[in-house]
DNA sequence: TATTGTTATACTCTATAACTATA
DNA sequence: TATAGTTATAGAGTATAACAATA
């Protein structure tokens, strides 16, 4: 961006305003809260990005990267990987090409599905993402802008969300 | 997405015991909070897209013609729907190039101001922009997947993280 | 037949730099 | 000189469809 400005007033809480003055009424804290997730997500990502930057990574291929980090032999199926980023086959595939040609990770062969090909992440790759985390952890994730309690009912709130959407089954968060 | 299959576990709630094993333990709270906000943000806006995408609209474009929806006049200079809105200058161009197409916008001179152009929405893009608005609320944001309490908590918390990263100057969320 | 992954293609949003027009 | 907006260009993520190889 090129001039951030600060606002005058909070351009959300302006729209909610709006919302009450239509009689939207029901919809107005949801519109609100749904809009600022938005904002505190663009927000966020903006900081982890400039972090990673100098790390040439982007926040997606570190998310690969530290999910190899943390696998078993270091490597998974592409289609795990896909399921556990819950992000689009077509994307890992991308991501797994700029991370191959960078040489943090490579292909190789499932021992028993041909069809199976494995991202394994390699030496250099998991000097940079410890760095990167190590960065990240220490500017982003070690200061998030919210107090410790204000992380735990983040975590307990958005948890129950991503588990009644579907992201996963658990019992952690009982109906 | 293809097959946005339901994990066993929480690949989120995995990724922070990772963190604590290796002892990362001040950040693990963080990391977890911004990656709930990442995965969160992704759900609500694909929701939202589903729903729009019938109108003809993306979130970007229904955001602006909602700004102008509230605007007087229905108008709005193109840096102020810019700052308003928190994106860059040729977004906004992007997205009023795309409107005016669709006969929702139309950009005018601004009557002080040989350099500024006004977007100013017409008949049919009020027309649209009600419609999408009523069935947003009727779904998403009427039924964001957060309770009541919860939408307030979360209105209070998102507010202050955006005051404290610079986004507005308010003095309803007091340091 | 079904699954895995890739390719080709396309459409978002985003961002920088160069440019025009106006102040 | 500074500002407003556009254009050109590039990069990111996402998505669908068609395809090859394998099960």
């Amino acid at each position: 961006m090129s001039d951030p400005i600060a606002l005058s007033r909070d351009p959300i809480a302006e729209a909610r305003r709006h919302w009450q003055d239509r009689g939207w009424t029901a919809a107005a804290e949801g519109m609100a809260a749904v809009t600022s997730i938005m904002r505190t997500q663009q927000i966020l990502l903006a900081r982890i990005e400039s972090v990673l930057k100098p790390h040439g990574l982007t926040f997606a291929r570190f998310e690969l990267l530290a999910l190899l980090s943390f696998a078993r032999e270091g490597a998974l199926p592409m289609n795990k990987a896909s399921a556990r980023l819950q992000v689009h086959p077509t994307s890992v595939t991308n991501s797994v090409d700029r991370l191959e040609r960078a040489g943090l990770v490579r292909r190789a062969a499932h021992p028993g599905d041909g069809r199976t090909k494995l991202v394994e992440i390699t030496g250099q790759g998991r000097n940079v993402v410890e760095r990167a985390t190590l960065e990240l952890n220490g500017t982003v994730f070690g200061n998030p802008g919210f107090s410790a309690p204000e992380l735990d009912r983040l975590n307990q709130m958005l948890g129950k969300f991503r588990r009644d959407a579907g992201d996963f089954v658990d019992t952690r968060f009982p109906i």
